[in-house]
DNA sequence: CTGAAAGCGCTAACAG
DNA sequence: CTGTTAGCGCTTTCAG
């Protein structure tokens, strides 16, 4: 296991190791002869640049730090609400990174500890990503941000609440999502539809709510108060909306509930309540988690691009890559989503 | 930005950069005077020693890679299965990792690709990760295993199939879970038990469908060779079981799953034709994918401990960790499992 | 117990 | 177009 080095690869090709390096970085000045001497060389040799000697010698890390959020992840599992997000998201930027050789390392922080901003200081020194991927709820954390700047490494924040004049924003649109999740049920002839809300502090919650609204006001529907129920993304939280509907609003024909989960949730209270779905009642979700497509009926949702937001984020952290992209790195970006029909919106109302 | 140097804590500490050099890796002989200083200056600077300076210089890279399968997740992907088993993996790895200043990167691997020696020998040579995790199905992959081998490179099966000599094997005893999943049913005074199998050609298949007939034989109860259906892991196979068993055996009154998805296929059949669970039959799976806890009813199960197995992993694969646990390091690991009693399974039998 | 010197594998600056 | 010379920040010799 005699490491191959720039040497060996010189040395076979009867170069100096800076013609090496030339041609592996892809700097101009490079006679095709050479070029090619190198590169039969270095493939016979199966050499592989060091990451660190690299690193090192000040040229790019070509490293991507995914920061995920510690107490959220702990808080999903203990709520039993996990979900697939964090693979998506990786594999995601995987794919792109991997077309040039970058590297993708995952990094625990928390989002509340008193010592983010030291302990996020000595990672960058310790690591020196050339990009940062924040998930939420960090894409909106202003010291993480702060110190990232401070650092001058970029980032890409996913599903950004708010400063979207900070580093690269990558979204999907969820109010007009929300609104076509609503216009879905419209068509399908519901006119009285019920929204089950998440928690207010979260932006994402708004912004359904606001695309449902959008959607009622747009096709002339008017939304009584006992229609809209507060809910918080869990699952329990659907099932009580339910029961709250069934009780204030006994004539709804349509839920749209903010998550998955608060529909999975929505479900099962109407199923114990008699109420078939979609028979009595259609409902919608949010996210496409894994479970919606296993429940009974399987729900309508709307899928988060999780790997295309990833992957833009990657072609904008990536330099060899953000050049490929030209004039399109925008630094704030829309990634298209998906509505996903299934059986809990089957039918149109009787 | 400046970057803070071993030459900057020297120099503060009013020591050589050696004495830094000793302290920051505990090495013997180092006055608690020094020591003191060098600590003080280096807190006072927020010294972080850089990751590629340390692994170029020749100690460790403080590098552990996981490899993922990117055949498996795109397929997962495509059929709907997500799961949060990357996730929970990663987090049980990063725990153990972040004590010790270690960090996690993540690359993908086709484990059928042709050039698979090629690129995992390079990716070796390019990051010289301390340590490798491989899950399934890499796990089992002997091409990389011999790699691994000839580079020196520790590694970790999470959940391996075979060849228990090789690596570290990090596993969970699923002929015990299965067996005692079987064992609850009967307690609940089941005696008419099926099963649905998974892909025969794994491993996992086998030992679940072992357990199973473990626990019926050991109650003096026999198996009807109708009771035994074959799946391969899919939500349809579940359903398809389903109704077999409903025209094959219509008298069993429980109905154990090889995994998740496909006792939620399971459970969906069954009420497409009028039986309602767990009073006419019990349904019970195997993984806690997400999703098991928001099926109506919600699913009986077990829970792979995937964080802890990742954790046990990662505390063999990284040395100061390894040293912790002294003799106890082991290289073949059985993590426990829980078996998660939910409504599925609810009441006895009538 | 402590320090000075050498060098890991690479790129950057400067020559030719 | 190509090569030489210094380091990057650290650990490892080897001397005190």
């Amino acid at each position: 296991m005699a490491t191959v080095t720039i040497y060996d690869v010189a040395a076979k090709a009867g170069v100096s190791i800076k013609s090496v390096s030339r041609v592996l970085n892809n700097e101009p000045n490079v006679s095709p002869t050479l070029r090619t001497k190198v590169e039969e060389a270095a493939a016979s040799l199966g050499y592989r640049r060091s990451l660190s000697a690299r690193s090192l010698a000040g040229a790019s890390s070509s490293l991507i730090a995914v920061l995920v959020d510690a107490d959220l992840t702990i808080e999903h599992w203990k709520s039993g609400r996990g979900s697939d997000y964090l693979g998506r998201l990786e594999f995601g930027a995987l794919m792109e990174a991997r077309q040039v050789d970058y590297h993708l390392m995952i990094e625990l922080v928390d989002h509340n500890s008193p010592d983010l901003e030291r302990d996020l200081m000595a990672l960058l020194n310790s690591i020196r990503p050339e990009g940062v991927i924040l998930t939420p709820p960090n894409s909106d954390n202003i010291a993480v941000m702060d110190v990232l700047d401070a650092a001058g490494t970029p980032y890409a924040r996913i599903g950004p609440e708010a400063a979207f004049d900070r580093g690269f924003c990558i979204e999907m649109d969820e109010r007009r999502a929300a609104l076509e999740m609503t216009r879905h049920l419209i068509d399908l002839g519901h006119t009285r539809i019920a929204f089950v809300t998440g928690p207010v502090a979260y932006g994402a919650s708004r912004r359904r709510l606001a695309g449902y609204r959008d959607a009622m006001a747009e096709a002339g529907l008017e939304v009584a108060p006992a229609w809209v129920v507060e809910g918080d993304f869990t699952f329990n939280s659907g099932a009580l909306a339910m029961e709250k509907l069934h009780q204030t609003a006994p004539d709804i024909t349509a839920i749209f509930a903010s998550n998955d989960d608060t529909a999975l949730g929505v479900l099962q209270c109407a199923a114990r309540l008699g109420l078939s779905a979609p028979g009595d009642v259609a409902v919608a979700g949010f996210d496409d988690s894994p479970g919606a497509g296993f429940s009974t009926p399987d729900l309508t949702t709307i899928r988060q691009p999780v790997a295309e937001m990833a992957a833009a984020a990657a072609q904008r952290l990536i330099p060899p890559l953000r050049r490929l992209l030209k004039g399109d790195a925008n630094a704030r970006v829309i990634v298209p989503h998906d509505l996903i029909e299934r059986q809990s919106t089957a039918q149109s109302v009787r």
